[in-house]
DNA sequence: CATATTAAGGATATTAAATATCCTCATGGA
DNA sequence: TCCATGAGGATATTTAATATCCTTAATATG
């Protein structure tokens, strides 16, 4: 089990779309640029991230992406969900149903959900909890600590002659 | 992002394993019979979660698998990651790297992995834990309140048979 | 000892999902 | 008017999940 490729382009780019200057918009071909990915197919997950209401965009020349919320805003929960879905990572088939020793259908039990998939489903919870309590504001506070100055300082400056 | 059916039949199966009698086994076919599953798909789960120590098998007639330790000795974590592996759901590729400003290489930061992929670890880890803290004895526990006693004795008779 | 039963594991087929590219369209700035 | 852009549909391509089949070695039972 693996999460998509495109929920990390998903995060990195919108970790680039906090420090842009307000009004301004970024183009997919220079966030695909500064991340090496195939600007086609990072489209697609900026798209899922622009459903989700997270970053807007606008066309023409001067046009492309930026944050629709404040950094503190949005939580990498919400932009894992855009891009994976909000489908719990662990799908019950009910495969207790199949007990060939059941006779009465429905009325065999089955009123709560069965108690492998609660377990799953509150490790599913955890995990989600986890990416809600971390905003993309807590991230860039992060990252200007990581991130050497000079290539902080010089990747703003790129991203900005390209707004 | 989902698991492998895979991972609920291990789970199903084990908690039938845990209702075993000391010494006795239950073949692949009638575990698959129960869950109403495959046979020879089935058996690959059981082929690693076997390898993962967790139950043991033995041959010829009468043989099958059995648990390899006490039910409150084997987790839900223990079993998923037996399946699924234990590699981390999210993989960092390091697009950081691509960043056209960089200059100096391996100098220019990465002392750190990225600051993305900590966050996603982290969630990964609440996912873990709480999967390491539910064990196959707390899953009987619950079992029995939820299954009709009827039902459950049933089983346990039709399972009995089989050994 | 002979036979039937079983798990292990390799080989291979099938299906579904992830990854990737291409094309058209409508929009908006220069 | 012209060009750059995102939206979104269509369609490969690649990889992973699902599934089946076959051979081998072990072992209980008659």
């Amino acid at each position: 089990m693996q999460l998509k490729s495109q929920v990390e382009w998903a995060l990195h780019c919108c970790a680039i779309l906090s420090g842009l200057p307000e009004g301004r918009y970024l183009p997919t071909k220079d966030l695909a640029e500064l991340h090496g990915v195939p600007k086609e197919y990072l489209s697609k997950a900026l798209q899922a991230v622009s459903q989700a209401k997270l970053v807007e965009s606008t066309l023409g020349p001067s046009g492309g992406y930026r944050l629709a919320k404040a950094p503190k805003d949005i939580s990498f929960l919400d932009i894992v969900e855009a891009v994976e879905g909000k489908a719990p990572t662990f799908a019950c088939t009910e495969i207790r149903g199949n007990n060939p020793c059941r006779t009465g259908g429905k009325a065999d039990c089955d009123d709560k959900p069965c108690a492998i998939a609660r377990v799953m489903w509150e490790a599913d919870k955890a995990w989600r909890d986890k990416l809600r309590g971390v905003s993309l504001a807590d991230l860039v506070k992060t990252l200007e600590h990581d991130i050497p100055p000079k290539l902080w300082k010089k990747t703003g400056e790129w991203v900005l002659a390209r707004t």
